[in-house]
DNA sequence: GGCAGTTCGATGACATGTCAACAATCTGGG
DNA sequence: CCCAGATTGTTGACATGTCATCGAACTGCC
């Protein structure tokens, strides 16, 4: 660790544009969201998700894993959402400690309003501006990257501790 | 708006692949940043940008710009870093107003120690899982992209909204 | 059946980010 | 000089995210 391989000028520069890109990307995709549908990010992604699996409804659980999310979050989460009418709770049949989430009509027209503006806004500001072989590598690149990052501790389950 | 082109095969991989790559990334680089070092990735970018700087100090609204963070957040942040002897906060001489950030002695050891291993994650886990024409393209669409977003508004100063 | 260990979701305390308002200061036109 | 308007950084209120913990319920082994 003493002496790593810096980044390189094409490195660095991939990198740097990477967060920035990121950065200014999430700010103008949420301004442009909460402007016209009064919609945050989040928001969106869980209307989202719930709005492409049957009947709108998941079970909280599956819900957090499919948006790389914590319980905790989803669920703290939810109660906002709910509390704005968007979505609701319901109980599980086959599990009593569990909790469906179902989108409301108001959520599903939520996002089915919301949705079209933030594609074009997706497509404007990033989509359109890359060559047809820059979308394949980035498909390409990010895949690979998710295939590796997801598989080397889907979850960290520290047991008992070895001493240290 | 009504009939927006949706995202073909794809295009819809790409964006899928980009928002969990991004959120895996992140989690895994907050990881081994605190755990490695006791920062949290905004210290780490707050202590970086500072020690890229002339003798470690720079202006809490060129910090701002520079890291697109608002002064309020960074203000925020910097009496928090402030308190843990990461930064301090000086006079500035041209502008009474202002505020000077400097990296302590202790803040530059943090940055120091913390670097390597930092650097060395994001090889492992993106830069080196890339081929040199990845790299190579992720710099191009990355900086186009936020050429783009840069140029449009740079900052949204709406002053007598036109009426709708 | 019964118990140990695990999973599930909720919750409270706390860390962090956003937003609007503010005082102090700077700036340029008159 | 003077003052209206802009900029700078801070602050408090509030929204959001994280972490540890909890009670309830499930699971498999005995």
């Amino acid at each position: 660790m003493d002496a790593p391989r810096w980044l390189d000028e094409r490195e660095d520069r991939a990198w740097r544009g990477y967060r920035r890109m990121r950065r200014l990307l999430d700010l103008e995709l949420a301004r442009q969201l909460t402007q016209d549908s009064g919609l945050s990010e989040p928001d969106y992604d869980v209307l989202s998700d719930l709005s492409e699996s049957p009947e709108g409804r998941l079970r909280l659980r599956d819900l957090a894993d499919r948006m790389l999310w914590s319980r905790s979050r989803l669920s703290h989460h939810l109660t906002r959402m709910q509390q704005r009418g968007l979505v609701t709770r319901q109980e599980c049949p086959d599990d009593a400690r569990g909790s469906i989430v179902a989108l409301t009509p108001a959520g599903r027209e939520a996002i089915e309003a919301a949705a079209p503006g933030h594609l074009t806004a997706v497509r404007r500001n990033l989509i359109d501006l890359l060559t047809p072989a820059e979308v394949e590598a980035l498909g390409a690149l990010t895949h690979r990257v998710v295939d590796h990052l997801a598989g080397q501790q889907p979850r960290p389950r520290p047991r008992h501790e070895p001493a240290a």
